[in-house]
RNA sequence: GCCACCGUAGCUCAGUGGUAGAGCACACCCUUGGUAAGGGUGAGGUCACGGGUUCAAGUCCCGUCGGUGGCUCCA
C-alpha cells in the first residue's frame, strides 16, 4: 500500500499501485490537469509511471505568472517538442530516419538522416512548424508501449534503421532490461519512436515552440562517420514565454561584439588582410594598452620580468618542443629560407617533397610561433640558474599565429593570430602551489575589476586509467593537489574534470559565455613537465646538484582578441571611465560657447583624459544622441551660463537627463579618480552629495 | 575541414528575369539651437569574384572567396 510523502511533507495512502496522475487527481482536479510529469524519489518520470512501493513524490506544472519554468518542465516539453518536429520531418520527408533528439540547454534538436537528395532548409520551418502545430493542437497523448529487449531489436531490425538499433543496442549495453516506444496516439497506429521517455502527458502541453535552426552534424560526433542533419527547435509552455525568449535572443545579438565592434570602431577583421586576423583601429587598440598597462602594473608587483621575442623562429625549435610537426594541422605552412627556395625549385622539388623534407627535419624552415614558451624556454636557459633565481616569471604580451578550420573562426573570439598576455614561469616542486596561487590571484585581480561575476572555473585533472601522460606521477599528484588546492582559495565554485588536463600537466581555466551563450575559455593557468624535460632544463639545487624546474603557462586574459571581444559583449560597449577610448565630449550650446568649450577641451586634453570637442554645425538634441551612441562615459554641455561660473554641465552615459552644473576642477578630479583607481561612481557622487569635492 | 544559410552604397536593409533604391553615415549650404535626430543640396554601386543559361541576370545554374549558425577541432 504505497504511501506518498509529498513536497510539503504530507503523506497521502493508496490502496494499490498508482501513477503520478492519480496522486495528481487526488489532491485535486485543477492539479490534475494542469501536471507535467513528476518527481519519484528523485527520479524524472512520466505522469503514467507505475509506483508501486512508498515514494517520495512531486509533481512538475508549468510555472505561474511570472514564475521562472521548472527545469524539469522544460526538460519534459522540450523531449516531448523534439518527438513532434520528428514525427512533422518524417510527414514531410518520407525515408528519413531518426538518430537521437535530446533536449538541450536552450531548447532541443534532433539528428536526422535524410535520404539521397533531400535536404532541409530555412524555407521549410514554416511547414513544419505548421505540421507541428496541428500536432499539438491535437493533443494527443504521449503513450508508452514496451517490448522485451529480443522483440525490441526484432522490431528495430524489421524496422531497418540502423540508428535506432545503435541506440537501442547501446541502451541493452548501459542495463537497460527492456525497450520501449513513445507514441503520439495508439501505440502500432499513430506514429511513435523508441525513447525511454519520460514524456509530458500530451502534445497539448507544448504551449510555445519553435525551429530554431538547421546545421549539419555527424553520427557519434565522428566526422568519418554518417552526415546528419541537425534541426534545432526550442519550447515553452506557452506563447508568452516563447515570446519572451526570443526577445531576450534579440536584445543578446545587440551586445553581440562584431556588432557593437563596428558600430563603435574597436576593430576589424578584413577580408583582404586575411581571415580570423584582426586589425585593431585607433578606439580598440586604446581599450588593449589600458588592459596591457593594467596587467603590467600587477606583474611588476608579483616579480615578473618582461621580455619580447620575434614572431617567427626555426622549425627545429618546435620540433623539439613538439610543436611541430604534431600539430601541424593547426599550423599556417613553414616558410622556407630564400637560398633553400631556389635549390628546390632547381631540383624540380614537388609540394610534398617539401612538406616531407621539412617534417622530417633534412630542411630547416621557419614557423611562425604557435606558442610563445620555446622562446621563454631559450630565454631561462640563456644562463645558468641557481635554485636562489627560482622562479624566474618571464611575461610577454606574445603574439601566435594558428591556422584554426575556417569554419571555426568568429569575430575576435576565435581567430587566427592573437595576442596572449604569456608568461612561464619556472619554478621548484616547492614553489608550484605558491606560483599557482599568484597565478590565480591576478586572474581575481582582473575579474573583479572589470566586474566579471559570471564565470566557470574548470581544473583538468588526468584521466585516472589513461597513460597518455608525460612526467612523474607522483609530481602529477603533487602538482593536481596544488590546483585543487589554489582553486579552492578563489572562493568561487569550481569543478574538477577528469581527462581534462594537458597530456603535459594539469591545469586551471576560466570559461565565461558569450551573448548567444556560447562557451569561451579566457585565463588558463596550466602546470607542464614535459618542456622542461625536451629542453633539458636545468637549475643548480642547494645540494650543488642539477633539477629539474616545474613550467607554468599562464594568460590571465588568456588573448587580448578574445578577451577584449568578451569585454565588447559584458560591458556591452560601455566600458568604464579608465577603458573607454573616448572618456568625454565636450558640447558647446552654440557657436557663442565654442571658446569656452575648447579651453574646457584643452583644459581636460592636458590633465590626461581622452576628450573631444563637437562643435559641428547639428543641434545640440542631436549632437548628445551622437555622443550617447558613441557610448561616451561623460557629455560636458557648456553654454554662457557655464563660460561665466567656470562649469561644466554633466551629463552621465546611462542617466538620460543633465545631472547639472559643477565647477570644471570639481569634474576634473572626479574624473581622475575613477581613471587611476579603476572604479566608477565618483562623477556621480558630485551630484549626490556623497562625496563633496 | 564538413552541412545549411547569407553576400546589393561606409553601416542597416528593400529590390526574385526587363532603366540599381531607402534610411543612417559622409560633403556643402541654410539654421546658433541649454540636454537623445532642424532643413536643403550633393557625392557615393563592376549588385563579393569568375564562368554559364537567356533577346535580357542583382535576380536562374556552377565554381571561388568571404560571413553567420552548427558539427568536428582547439598546444
Amino acid at each position: 500500500m504505497p504511501i506518498i510523502t509529498l513536497p510539503d511533507g504530507s503523506q497521502r495512502e493508496f490502496k494499490s499501485a498508482i501513477t503520478p496522475a492519480d496522486v495528481a487527481a487526488d489532491i485535486g482536479p485543477g492539479l490534475a490537469k494542469a501536471a507535467l510529469g513528476a518527481r519519484v524519489n528523485g527520479e524524472l518520470v512520466g505522469l503514467d509511471h507505475k509506483i508501486e512501493a512508498d515514494a517520495d513524490m512531486s509533481l512538475i506544472t508549468p510555472p505561474r505568472g511570472d514564475d521562472p519554468c521548472d527545469p524539469d518542465a522544460l526538460w519534459l516539453l522540450r523531449h516531448s517538442a523534439a518527438h513532434v518536429m520528428a514525427e512533422a520531418v518524417q510527414q514531410s520527408i518520407p525515408g528519413a530516419m531518426l538518430v537521437y533528439g535530446p533536449p538541450v540547454e536552450e531548447g532541443f534538436y534532433y539528428d536526422i538522416a535524410l535520404p539521397e537528395g533531400a535536404s532541409i532548409s530555412t524555407d521549410d520551418f514554416p511547414d513544419l512548424e505548421s505540421r507541428m502545430a496541428k500536432i499539438i493542437e491535437a493533443d494527443r497523448p504521449f503513450t508508452r508501449s514496451e517490448l522485451s529487449i529480443d522483440d525490441g531489436l526484432e522490431r528495430l531490425k524489421r524496422e531497418g534503421s540502423k540508428y535506432k538499433l545503435d541506440n537501442a543496442e547501446r541502451a541493452i549495453e548501459a542495463g537497460a532490461d527492456g525497450l520501449s516506444w513513445y507514441a503520439t496516439g495508439e501505440p502500432n497506429q499513430d506514429w511513435d519512436d523508441l525513447c525511454k521517455g519520460p514524456h509530458l502527458p500530451s502534445t497539448g502541453k507544448i504551449g510555445g515552440f519553435k525551429i530554431m535552426s538547421v546545421a549539419a552534424s555527424s553520427w557519434h560526433g565522428d566526422v568519418d562517420s554518417d552526415r546528419l542533419t541537425r534541426l534545432y527547435g526550442t519550447a515553452f509552455p506557452d506563447r508568452k514565454r516563447l515570446a519572451k525568449h526570443l526577445e531576450q535572443l534579440e536584445e543578446a545579438r545587440k551586445r553581440d561584439h562584431r556588432v557593437i565592434g563596428r558600430k563603435l570602431g574597436l576593430f576589424k577583421i578584413d577580408e583582404m588582410v586575411g581571415q580570423g586576423l584582426v586589425l585593431w583601429t585607433p578606439a580598440g587598440a586604446i581599450v588593449r594598452q589600458e588592459l596591457q598597462d593594467f596587467i603590467g602594473h600587477e606583474l611588476k608587483r608579483q616579480g615578473y620580468e618582461q621580455v619580447f621575442t620575434p614572431h617567427i623562429a626555426k622549425l627545429d625549435l618546435f620540433r623539439t618542443s613538439g610543436h611541430f610537426p604534431y600539430y601541424q594541422d593547426s599550423q599556417y605552412p613553414p616558410v622556407v629560407d630564400p637560398e633553400a627556395m631556389r635549390q628546390l625549385v632547381n631540383e624540380n622539388c614537388t609540394c610534398g617533397e617539401l612538406s616531407n623534407r621539412l617534417r622530417e627535419g633534412d630542411l630547416d624552415g621557419y614557423l611562425l610561433k604557435p606558442m610563445n614558451c620555446p622562446m621563454h624556454i631559450r630565454i631561462f636557459s640563456s644562463e645558468q640558474r641557481s635554485y636562489r633565481d627560482l622562479p624566474v616569471r618571464l611575461a610577454e604580451f606574445g603574439t601566435v599565429y594558428r591556422y584554426e578550420q575556417s569554419g571555426e573562426l568568429g569575430g575576435m573570439l576565435r581567430v587566427r593570430g592573437f595576442t596572449q598576455d604569456d608568461a612561464h614561469l619556472f619554478c621548484t616542486e616547492e614553489q608550484l602551489q605558491d606560483e599557482i596561487a599568484g597565478c590565480l590571484e591576478l586572474v581575481q585581480i582582473i575579474f573583479k575589476t572589470l566586474g566579471i561575476e559570471a564565470f566557470d572555473v574548470r581544473v583538468g585533472l588526468r584521466d585516472p586509467d589513461a597513460s597518455k601522460y608525460v612526467g612523474d606521477p607522483a609530481h602529477w599528484e603533487r602538482a593536481e593537489e596544488a590546483c585543487r588546492a589554489a582553486a579552492e582559495t578563489l572562493g568561487v565554485d569550481w569543478v574538477a574534470e577528469e581527462g581534462e588536463a594537458a597530456f603535459y600537466g594539469p591545469k586551471i581555466d576560466f570559461v565565461v559565455r558569450d551573448a548567444i551563450g556560447r562557451k569561451w575559455q579566457l585565463g588558463t593557468v596550466q602546470v607542464d613537465y614535459n618542456l622542461p624535460e625536451r629542453f633539458d632544463l636545468n637549475y643548480v639545487g642547494s645540494d650543488n646538484t642539477p633539477h629539474r624546474p616545474v613550467m607554468i603557462h599562464r594568460a590571465p586574459f588568456g588573448s587580448m582578441e578574445r578577451f577584449i571581444g568578451f569585454l565588447i559583449e559584458h560591458f556591452a560597449g560601455a566600458f568604464p571611465t579608465w577603458l573607454a577610448p573616448e572618456q568625454i565630449r565636450v558640447l558647446p550650446v552654440s557657436e557663442k560657447s565654442e571658446a569656452y568649450a575648447r579651453s574646457v577641451h584643452d583644459d581636460l586634453l592636458s590633465a590626461g583624459r581622452r576628450v573631444s570637442l563637437d562643435a559641428g554645425s547639428d543641434r545640440l538634441q542631436a549632437r548628445i544622441r551622437i555622443a550617447a551612441e558613441q557610448k561616451i562615459p561623460y557629455i560636458l554641455v557648456v553654454g554662457p551660463r557655464d563660460a561665466e561660473a567656470g562649469s561644466v554641465s554633466v551629463r552621465a552615459r546611462g542617466i538620460e537627463r543633465d545631472l547639472g552644473a559643477v565647477p570644471l576642477q570639481a569634474f576634473l578630479e572626479a574624473v581622475r579618480v575613477e581613471v587611476e583607481e579603476r572604479t566608477s561612481g565618483a562623477v556621480e557622487a558630485l551630484f549626490t552629495g556623497e562625496t563633496a569635492v
